[in-house]
DNA sequence: CTGTATCCTATTTGATACTG
DNA sequence: CAGTATCAAATAGGATACAG
């Protein structure tokens, strides 16, 4: 994470590709390590900020926030805060993100049969 | 690229989130920067490396070449040699390959329909 | 033609400590 | 509780030259 020089050949190349080719785009909405471990969390529903650090192992806060600030970013979560004390942060899919969860079905359908195929 | 050093807590945790989550382990399958640029080229035939470089506009020999390591590696792609001279190497989609395509489109339509409503 | 090798930069991720 | 800031490590990507 951390930000991206937008002056980079690295950063134009993203950029052709995903105007290029929607699939490209698609993936790099969801390409970030903890990404799709955030999003199976929340499929079911909010989750506070906790919440989340405690379901996913190993995530540093650091990351967790990276990552759920690009996805509200790529208006792939709503982030809801309330003005209370202690303060309360509520993460949940947005509309876009939850028409993604079916194709990850497929996805992980796909994966099971190609790691067997793999050996 | 690189070599990917197989001793890193980075390393440990994308093998855990891939091992648990089906889904996190198919995209890292495809999460190359060239990896799906090289699936469209490819869906429609085999190509030889010097075509696959023409095609896919900016893409250096070294990482043309590592990605299509990786995806070999993965079965994603199958690399034949031909003993002439000058030499020829033809590279085609698996298998499990070409049945990710349908699930691609469905992502291509998805990413289209969110970056409508992302304005 | 089909790559490899080398060196370097960009980007991502992690560890840790600290704040409102 | 829900983060930020800072520093360091690891990985991905690029430029260029060269090899079989």
């Amino acid at each position: 994470m951390s930000k991206v020089k937008e002056t980079s050949v690295n950063y134009e190349n993203k950029q052709n590709l995903g105007s290029e080719c929607t699939e490209i785009y698609a993936v790099n909405l969801i390409n970030g390590q903890w990404t799709l471990a955030i999003c199976c969390h929340l499929a079911n529903g909010k989750l506070r900020f906790g919440e989340l650090r405690k379901r996913i192992p190993n995530i540093t806060e650091r990351m967790l926030t990276l990552q759920l600030r690009k996805m509200e970013a790529n208006k792939l979560v709503k982030r809801t805060v309330y003005a209370e004390v202690p303060p309360r942060v509520e993460y949940e899919l947005t509309k876009s993100g939850l028409q993604l969860n079916p194709i990850l079905k497929q996805l992980e359908e796909w994966g099971e049969k190609h790691r067997k195929t793999i050996d």
